[in-house]
Order: structure tokens, then sequence, then C-alpha cells
RNA sequence: CGGGGAGUAGCGCAGUCCGGUAGCGCACCGCGUUUGGGACGCGGGGGUCGCAGGUUCAAAUCCUGUCUCCCCGACCA
């Protein structure tokens, strides 16, 4: 993509009315646009990293066999009355309107309820079983008081996925899986490290539920972790799972963290209530055990931002960030000019995501926009560099820049 | 929903206490000089001061109501 073609600007001043860091870099560096308290749109860069995020969390669910779909996000009240969950005194984010004949909707807050309704059109023996379905949607929800700029918003974007089967052993080993396939998720997007399993509150069918939490000041969780152990406790579970699991609570670790993933046992609540049954072998009509498998997408996105960024800008590790090479030409030396539009043409051609600073600006902007963006690699064509057939090199993550040659450049790029 | 703070040009702000008809920086437009860490000069355009009432000869400024945004708390299947 050519800069000069880029209709979003960068701002030197973050926005007054922002106090979370993501969200001032975020739009800073024009990545997202505020509509309205927690309501955001993603502009072309912030939508790059949004659908970078989704790629790798859709590789690790095909992984585990799930299939993508997409369900509404129009409801009918019908689907989750009988659950009792339409009651705004049971589930307090629900945004509702009318049809023009009164007919009344909900707007999606969650998609358990309606997902099981649609999948009793296609699950009514053992043979249908087990099966995963996800989708990433755009979840609504009337937060009393939204916060924190991405992460906890009144509509975001999560991916969330539903496992169906026979047997509580069968559940069992599936949800253990998805386990292994939410660490791998974090592990890709950099966060493998500093993002737990911990223990929390959960349903009446599991003692614990699980949520994925990634340390993180901006977090609104309060978690105690145990690093050598690989342990987390949520505050909210603390005393429950210290005797639990037969730890000391003073060999804990207490810190701030965001919840990116939750992952939830319902047993057979849900098909009991809805009365949705398959047929065994053995003929018998029994309920389905249900698990269903949340990541916020956007919300890690702002946990990245958060955790990556420094005091010139993004940092966006190589697996999402929005390009991988902000080439910046210096000058307006056609022959300078004609040696970086050679230099865009074949990194593109090559396969890499390359921002191309071709705007009549002087360095320094340029320089510091690289930075704001946190594009992994900056590279820059000049009348210097032309000169002495190199290129300069720089990561976001390094102070110096070096030079290069062709070979040494694509070969860090990975490029042949 | 309780407490606190704030709404003045696209963005960041001053002016409000003490009423007199709106200003600065960035961004934007034109011309010129510049070109390795957010350049400079000259000229220019853009705001009925969140909204609605009220007081007054006169309201960004005082009064009342209301909407919105931010922070803390409560809440967060």
């Amino acid at each position: 993509m050519r800069r000069s073609e880029l209709f979003t600007k960068t701002s030197k001043t973050a926005p007054a009315d922002e106090a979370a860091k993501n969200a001032q870099l975020l739009i800073q560096a024009g990545f997202v646009h505020k509509e309205m308290a927690g309501v955001y749109a993603y502009l072309p860069l912030g939508l790059r990293v949004v659908e970078n995020i989704k790629q790798i969390v859709r590789e690790e669910m095909n992984a585990v066999h799930g299939q993508e779909l997409i369900m509404t996000n129009l409801q009918r009240p019908e689907t989750w009355q009988v659950t009792g969950r339409w009651d705004d005194a049971v589930v307090d984010v629900w945004f509702k309107t009318r049809l023009q004949d009164d007919t009344e909707l909900g707007l999606a807050w969650s998609h358990e309820e309606p997902i099981m309704q649609m999948m009793q059109q296609f699950v009514q023996s053992y043979k249908d079983l087990p099966t995963s379905v996800y989708q990433f949607q755009t979840k609504l929800r009337n937060e009393l008081r939204a916060k924190s700029g991405i992460m906890r918003g009144r509509e975001f974007v999560m991916k969330d996925m539903y496992s169906l089967h026979a047997t509580a052993e069968d559940l069992d080993a599936y949800y253990n899986q998805v386990i292994e396939a939410y660490k791998r998720v974090f592990e890709r997007l950099g966060l493998g490290g500093e993002t737990y399993v911990t223990f929390a509150s959960g349903g009446a069918f599991t003692k614990f539920s699980h949520e994925f939490q990634t340390i993180c000041d901006a977090g609104e969780d309060v978690l105690y972790v145990h690093r050598d152990k690989n342990i987390a406790v949520n505050e909210e579970v603390l005393d429950e799972a210290v005797q639990e699991l037969g730890i000391n609570k003073d060999e804990l670790e207490q810190v701030k963290s965001a919840e990116v993933g939750n992952i939830f046992n319902f047993g057979t609540d849900k098909s009991e209530k809805m009365g949705i049954y398959f047929t065994d072998q053995d003929g018998q009509q029994k309920p389905i055990y249900l698990a269903s498998y949340g990541i916020g997408v956007t919300r890690l996105m702002g946990v990245v931002a958060e955790k990556f960024s420094d005091e010139h800008g993004l940092v966006w590790p190589q697996a999402i960030a929005p390009a991988q090479v902000y080439l910046a030409r210096l000058g307006e030396n056609p022959e300078t000019t004609q040696a970086a539009d050679e230099l865009y043409a074949d990194l593109t051609q090559a396969g890499v995501q390359v921002l191309y600073d071709d705007r009549d600006v002087r360095p320094g902007e340029k320089f510091a926009d690289a930075d704001l963006m946190g594009i992994p690699w900056r590279v820059v064509v000049s009348d210097k560099t032309r000169e002495a057939n190199t290129f300069e090199l720089k990561a976001r993550t390094e102070q110096e820049a070096r030079q290069v040659s062709l070979d040494e450049l694509q070969g860090t790029l990975g490029v042949s």
C-alpha cells in the first residue's frame, strides 16, 4: 500500500478523551476511529491487524476440526426464553429492538441458544456427534460502562466456538484439545509467556471454568500466579482454588490481567432446558453435551497494543502487523524514486506486505510514523543508499539501523 | 447506577472566576525556500463556544435543565 493513497492520517497528539494507552495509540496512528464510548470503527491498518489475528485463530480452530459459519445479529426472543435468558433481570446486557410490525427482537450479545437451536436441525443421532462450529461475530452488549479503549466495548469482535458431544468423556477430551489450540493461538500472537490458563468461577456443571488471562496492567481482572508451577487463579475463586490445588497462598504473585479467552463446559444443561436430544446407539433419547469457547479478537488487539508499545508508539509482533515493512523513500530524486518503486514492486511481488511512504515529506516525519504505526521493519531508500547500492534496515525493536545488500534484505525478510 | 472531571475549528488547547461580540499550536489551501528524526517564511480558509431555555442593552463567560465524553466504584453469562 502506498502511503500517499492511505486516507488515514497520524496525529502528533493523543486524543484527549481516551486514557487507555491502546486507544490513544491506535487512534493517533489512524488504526481505529471512535464512534462513541465503547464503539470503534476499524480503519484499513487496524482492520489488517484484526484480520491477521482472525486468521491465526481460524487456522487453530480448523486444526481441531471446527467448522466456520456466521450466525445472525438479529435474534428471536423465543430462542432465549426457553432458558430464561431473555429476561433483563437475568441478562443485563441486552440491546433489544422491534420490527416495524412491533415484533420484539434481540441484538446478539452471545450465540449459545441460537447455535443449539440451529444445530437441532442437523443433530439427531449419535452418528452426528461430535461436532464443533465457530464464528467470528460482532457482539453487541449494553454494558453499563465502557472502558479501557477497545479492550472493553459495547461492540466488539469475538470468536466463539461450540462443541456438541454424546458423552461427558468425549466433551472432556475435546475440551482439553481446545485448551491446547488456544495456547497455540496465544503463542503465535507473542503472548504465550504472559498468558495463563486460570481457574475461575464457572457454570453449575463444572467445578471451574477455564479462563485465559494475559498479564496486562490495563486489564480488569486480578490474578494470583505461580510462574514456576505455571498456575494462575482468578481472585474470584482464590480461597476455593488454593484449597483444591493444595498450594500456599503466599507463593502466589498478584498481577493485573485481561481475559482474552474463556471456555465453559455446560454439560447437558442447555440441551435439557431447550429440549434438544439425540438418539444414542441404544435407541434412547439423550441430552447433548455442550461446551463453548470464546476468544476476544479485538480485545486481543488492544492487549497487544498495550503490552508491546513503547514511547514512540505501537510495536506489532510480525504475526499480526498490518505490514511487515515500512518503506521510507527519502527525497524526490527521480533515480531514487525509481529505486524505491522497484523495491516496493519486488517485495510486494514476493508476498511481503509493504507500506510504502512515497510522500514528499521530511525524513523525520516518515520515521516518526513508521515508529508510531509499529511496523516491524523499516527500510530506507535514499540518494545515499542508492549510491552505495545498499538499503538501510532497522527493526522497530532496535535502536540502530544497518546498511544491507539486497540479498541480505531479502534474506532478513524471508524472501528468496 | 453512585462519586469526580470535562465539552470552544478536523485534532490538542487558552479565554469562563471578573459579561463587551473568539484566539493559539497542529492539520488544511496558495507561493517560495527546504529534505536523514515530526522544517521555515509570507499569504489564506474554517468555529452562531455540546444542546435548549432564562437573566441582561449585551452571554463562550451568569442561572436552570438536558445530552455526551473520560476517570474511580458497583457490574462483567
